[in-house]
DNA sequence: GTAGGTCTCCGTTTACCTCG
DNA sequence: CGAGGTAAACGGAGACCTAC
């Protein structure tokens, strides 16, 4: 294992985007662990399943996760030799408490996966648009698409990973996000101001969501805005994975309830 | 000119520290 | 005691640099 860890991550997306390829990640080879405790937001403690080695692991998704990190679940890591990381580990994937469903714990695969699929055209609502810049600053944030279409039309799309499912329902976000709200909000100011589309583009990276809702009783206020964007013409998307220990594949369009 | 490598900056959430 | 600042580990984009 060696710096080319790294091609472990890649697309088996064919060339020039085949409208039926999936769009895919895979994982390499991962070990299993059972978590221990998170002693800060960017680290996992795990016992390793085959050695009984207690390991640290880095956890790339900021969010709160604690309906997912429970003492004693099961936890897939990627082995990453590189002497310039404290950790000799990534968390990959957690096996949520149902024993069935795998949930990802890379964040930033929302937005590998996003682009993979606007350069395929199988996001419906997108598949006329075209990236044009990532991590686009503009007005006071930096967005994570910048898109263009046919007609010279540019959108600004952010994209958001939801990793928090109960009894069917998708729901984001896990924990009160100040940044998320304001984020939604500028996206309803610029909208009407300044001549670009919008769009949030949730990701929800499991395969159990059925429906999506804003999670109201989580982050009353960020609901509220995405109620007021998506009523004010910012485009909701909600897209879910087929999520497993060989990868992730972009799954299907989920339906919202804003009510 | 250009391909490829390197550097810098930014984003990310929370706990804890400092200062007023 | 509360507000504000900071550090924690890493990945990714794009700017910058270098060597052909």
């Amino acid at each position: 294992m060696l710096p080319l860890m790294g091609n472990c991550i890649r697309t088996n997306l064919a060339e020039g985007g085949g409208m039926t390829e999936p769009v895919s990640i895979r994982f390499g080879d991962l070990a299993t662990a059972s978590f221990l405790d998170r002693p800060n937001r960017f680290i996992v403690r795990c016992r390793l399943t085959e050695t009984g080695e207690d390991v640290q692991a880095h956890l790339a998704d900021p969010g709160r996760l604690k309906e997912l990190l429970l003492p004693g679940a099961t936890l897939h890591l990627r082995f990453v030799d590189d002497p310039q990381r404290k950790t000799q580990w990534s968390a990959v994937l957690v096996l949520a408490p149902d024993h069935r469903t795998y949930v990802s714990l890379q964040a930033a695969l929302a937005n590998r996966l996003v682009e993979q699929a606007l350069k395929a055209g199988i996001i419906g609502q997108l598949a006329n648009w075209d990236t044009k810049r990532r991590e686009y600053a503009y007005g006071s944030s930096r967005w994570d698409f910048l898109l263009k279409n046919s007609k010279g039309r540019q959108m600004l799309l952010e994209v958001k990973s939801c990793t928090l499912v109960q009894d069917g329902v998708a729901m984001f976000p896990d924990a009160v996000t100040e940044r998320g709200r304001r984020h939604v909000q500028e996206l309803t100011r610029l909208r009407d101001k300044s001549g670009f589309e919008t769009a949030v583009l949730f990701v929800v990276q499991r395969g159990d969501g059925k429906i999506f809702r804003p999670a109201v009783h989580i982050d009353p206020a960020f609901a509220e805005a995405l109620k007021v964007a998506h009523h004010s013409g910012v485009k909701v998307f909600v897209y879910d994975c087929a999520v497993d220990p060989m990868g992730i594949t972009w799954g299907r369009e989920l339906g919202m309830d804003f009510s």
